[in-house]
DNA sequence: CATGAATGAGGCTTCATTCAT
DNA sequence: TATGAATGAAGCCTCATTCAT
């Protein structure tokens, strides 16, 4: 048994020893001796690495495996693993600003709008998996790395504007209840879709279900709509 | 930097020289010598460590220095880390399964009912919040050991079944909407509660707010039985 | 892979809880608080463990739960793993010695003596098979046990006399060479049987063989006779 | 008394830091960098560890102590104890085969061709003493890797032919008798010299003799040779 | 006489990291 | 820029042995 646990793919991505075709002119698309390149690699892996198996769980050797860079390359590029890991943090962060920044709902009724917000954020995690490893990761230690990350810190920042507004006006136009704290509300939009693929392992097993297969992503995207649309639903007029 | 990261507080738990009848006489029994508290203990501290790190992030000597007792005897016990870790997570489903059971609610109406199995859901959770990172750990591990646990795979049965039977008897009285799932049903009601705690470091910062007093917890639990009953209302009568 | 490479099969002979019918008169032959016959065991248990694993591939843990008792009786009776080996060790020379002693050649031929000899050699190692272990061990150890254990220095001689005897009486006669050192002819008598006993695995896979049955064991002890006969007889008169 | 029984001689074999032309002005090329030879390095005190002590006996801490490395850097050429015995096993055999090889006695006269394979068998084990121990742990382990290394198995097959071939001819030309299996001869050939170098430290004990001078080795050397060739005498006619 | 609980020292192995080229 | 060699610290686990009853 050993201290395994870990599920392996390796696979080294072929070492891709440069095609030393150097002085042809051409740049060499595969892997020349193109720093940022190579380091978006490490990157990339590392960031695999750490949404599957934890900080503690992650591998240096597996990084720089499937990145097929030598080990020593990383640390000049990043310094130690935990930097490392806080530039994986980071990227992530950003990818999931810039999926809210690109959402404008403004103009829509406050009822689509909140369903487009919602359907977004669950989308969001399912195309980017790896995000919730990384969460889960950074909430075992504690979210010390967002507290170091002050950019971090305004990630949601236009979700949660972009939530109030919805509400506001659904409000207004008297579609939702009065009720509604936008932050509570941030936390439950989140939570169903976070929890539903977070825990996919131990809820397929539990529920006997298939959970990543397009169609139950579909449905469960569905429920979370109706879950939190029903919810904002004013009480009905006696 | 050393490969730490970890924030070690381990408190060498005072090697439980048993408080016993000091000034008696008796010359204080040294050592425990009692196999199963100590295993109790071993299993306890285990648990703490496993939730607060992970799988791959605990350490034994912490787990052994925290319960005060000899490496070899926690082996003696548990064979190797993995099986410890089983150990441990039977032992917290086992704590979920016991509070599911002793509520009853065949007799209360369907949305005091449906409001009891949220708030003990939420509940459990705080009470035993190291199930959060215990289950982080499972997920991150792909939920290998809740698969060879035939005795874990039963465990949400009689919940589900719960779930199932307060929404029947809601639909039938005409107090619930009709197109309920109990499974969706069941990761909803989990998954708001769990997000809010699993994720309770990030949130704190992203939201600027106190996530664990009793009365930020108490507002979630309020939140969510708002949330869940909520949807459950049927649609309006036009 | 671990540290195995043990090839275990350790059966632990029923613990043999004694059927406590105390006071019923009868001794309660099969394990009774009998300390020369438990001390008996043990020292069974371990020549066996010993022989098979060498002296530091045996395990205590291996030879208590093969002799079903607890494991500080042994060190009660044996005081370390050390002591227990020499113990080992000089029952087993002492099997040899009595094997020895209880052969009489002094009234047959010297040819026919000297096949006895030779086959009671063999089959001392063949009916005793972990004696070869057990040397082998001594001499991984430098023969440091037999060095301190005086009794067991004069343990071959009369194996020796008896070499000696027979060869003087065969040249007498003229039926044996005359140039034979009974010491050297002592080594190549052990020398082969030991070999192919000692070495049968090696030997197995080497000479694709079968080593072990009656039948080849039977060959291989002709065989040594017909080399040290063939050895013997004197150089052709012109 | 602990765990010992070991007679260990360290000698942390001076870091190795090679003798390089000192005072020549050149900084002491302070460790070697030389994968290939530190490799060799490692292998060749594993080897003197291993027929020293047994596979279980050797500490892969000795070793490196002895070869002056870094223990992971053992672990990052070889993976594992096992293996790395494989290895130094795979050199011995290879040894044993290189020595035959070298040896062609085609061209010489049945008799004197028999002899020369004997004196080199024996010479072999002088000049090669670690084998024995190899050997021996090899044995032990009832020659498991003997079995999984296809390389070993063939090893002999020269060795066996060339005493069939020597044997043939002898029996032709009407020097040797004629019915001596080469198999049983081999075995026979090796293990009168096996026997006294493999248990050279009980025999010394027992016969009161010196083993290991050269005098005596010479000695035991011609006293095989006699007796195999004796043996080989044909059957005096009547 | 016998036992189960407990321990210290050490064994194999891994892992992040640095060195030298 | 890139690499292969080398390292120290620690991690999991085992094993002979002792303690307390």
């Amino acid at each position: 048994m050993a201290r395994a646990i870990r599920l392996r793919q390796v696979e080294p991505a072929a070492p891709v020893r440069r095609a030393t075709t150097r002085g042809a002119g051409k740049p060499a698309a595969s892997k020349p001796r193109d720093a940022a390149q190579t380091k978006l690699r490490i990157l990339e892996c590392a960031t695999t690495e750490f949404a599957d198996h934890g900080y503690a769980g992650a591998r240096i050797e597996s990084i720089v495996g499937a990145a097929g860079v030598n080990i020593s390359l990383l640390y000049q590029y990043f310094e130690s693993k935990e930097k490392l890991f806080i530039a994986v943090m980071e990227g992530a962060y950003g990818l999931v600003r810039a999926s809210h920044h690109e959402l404008d709902v403004r103009d829509q009724a406050p009822a689509q709008a909140m369903e487009a917000l919602i359907r977004r954020t669950f989308r969001i995690f399912v195309e980017h998996p790896r995000i919730i490893g990384l969460l889960n990761s950074e909430n075992v230690h504690r979210g010390r790395h967002i507290l170091k990350s002050p950019y971090i810190r305004g990630l949601y920042t236009p979700l949660l504007e972009a939530i109030g507004g919805v509400l506001q006006r659904g409000v207004a136009t008297g579609v939702f209840r009065r009720d509604v704290d936008p932050l509570d509300f941030f936390v439950s939009m989140n939570g169903i879709g976070y929890f539903y693929l977070s825990n996919r392992y131990t809820l397929g097993v539990i529920l006997n279900r298939e959970m990543m297969t397009a169609e139950a992503l579909s449905h469960h995207e569905d429920h979370i709509v109706q879950v939190l649309l029903g919810y904002l639903r004013p009480a009905a007029r006696k």
